[in-house]
DNA sequence: CTCAGTGTTCAGTG
DNA sequence: TCACTGAACACTGA
């Protein structure tokens, strides 16, 4: 579930349980892959009795700012999730929730606050992190993430100047988290795709207005993503998203254009050559 | 049973 | 050293 706005969605999930709440109990998962020789005992001890001051975001990290350090980062990896038990608001749609289980499957960590609050972080494939950092920003892995699409886009000219010292393939570049942070796989392809640009043009050969399209294109699709609460059914129906997914030779997008998949920095790209240049 | 997969890391290559 | 590629990681669900 993880690029930039799905992350967000899980911030702001966080925030409205947790923001200036105690937190009271803590349970972890035996699982030293997600937690990366943390110990259970350690993170209950970094987090129980705090105050969660912020809760912050930068790409795809996510991190609560507590009365004191250390504080704790989590990365969703391919899976991962933060949820709260359903709120009354929500079952006021007629719609019964089918997925009861309290705590989820998956649970990797488990928090109560003092206002009876309380949230989970689940996991099912362990690509997911679980850390403690004294200072997030500082380190890393938070210190060598790029910019922030959403809280730190450069300006047109700065971008075009940052991709055109690249010489990487484009679609490769936007998923260097070193470039810009919570960019993943499916938004790469939509910016492409919407900025009809061929995925493997290398970044130094893209012309000044042609890596401003890029910009404008993360910009506008990352920040509809985010408002829409990175809600699938809720992204436009225009958005090669929809159609992109299991790479067969059928696929057409919206407008009955061909789509056609590759492999490209190891990942499958989804591209339209009718469109793309 | 096989394989793709919304992500990151690290060894290997040029 | 830099920049990049591809395999590995772990495990579910199609």
């Amino acid at each position: 579930m993880p690029e930039l706005p799905e992350v967000e969605r899980g911030r702001r999930l966080a925030e409205s349980v947790a923001l200036s709440r105690r937190i009271e109990r803590v349970r972890c998962a035996r699982d030293e892959i997600v937690f990366a020789g943390v110990s259970p005992v350690r993170m209950g001890r970094a987090l129980k009795g705090k105050e969660v001051r912020a809760v912050r975001r930068w790409g795809k990290q996510l991190w609560f700012e507590l009365s004191s350090p250390p504080h704790p980062l989590f990365h969703f990896g391919m899976t991962g999730a933060f949820v709260a038990p359903a709120t009354e608001a929500l079952s006021l749609q007629s719609a019964p929730p089918p997925d009861t289980a309290w705590p989820p499957r998956f649970t990797k960590i488990h928090l109560w606050l003092d206002d009876g609050g309380e949230l989970v972080m689940t996991n099912a494939r362990r690509l997911g992190r679980i850390l403690l950092r004294d200072d997030p920003f500082a380190e890393e892995p938070l210190r060598s993430l790029g910019f922030d699409p959403l809280l730190g886009l450069p300006g047109p000219a700065d971008f075009a100047r940052r991709a055109g010292r690249r010489r990487t393939p484009i679609k490769a570049l936007l998923l260097d988290q070193g470039f810009a942070a919570g960019v993943g796989n499916w938004i790469a392809d939509e910016v492409l795709y919407q900025a009809k640009i061929d995925p493997r043009r290398r970044a130094d050969t893209l012309s000044e207005v042609e890596a401003k399209r890029i910009r404008s294109c993360m910009k506008r699709i990352i920040e509809k993503a985010v408002a829409v609460d990175a809600e699938k059914k809720r992204f436009p129906r225009a958005w090669l998203f929809h159609r992109r997914w299991g790479r067969n030779s059928e696929a057409v997008t919206a407008r009955g254009e061909k789509i056609r998949h590759i492999t490209l920095a190891g990942r499958t790209t989804a591209w339209v050559p009718g469109v793309q240049r």
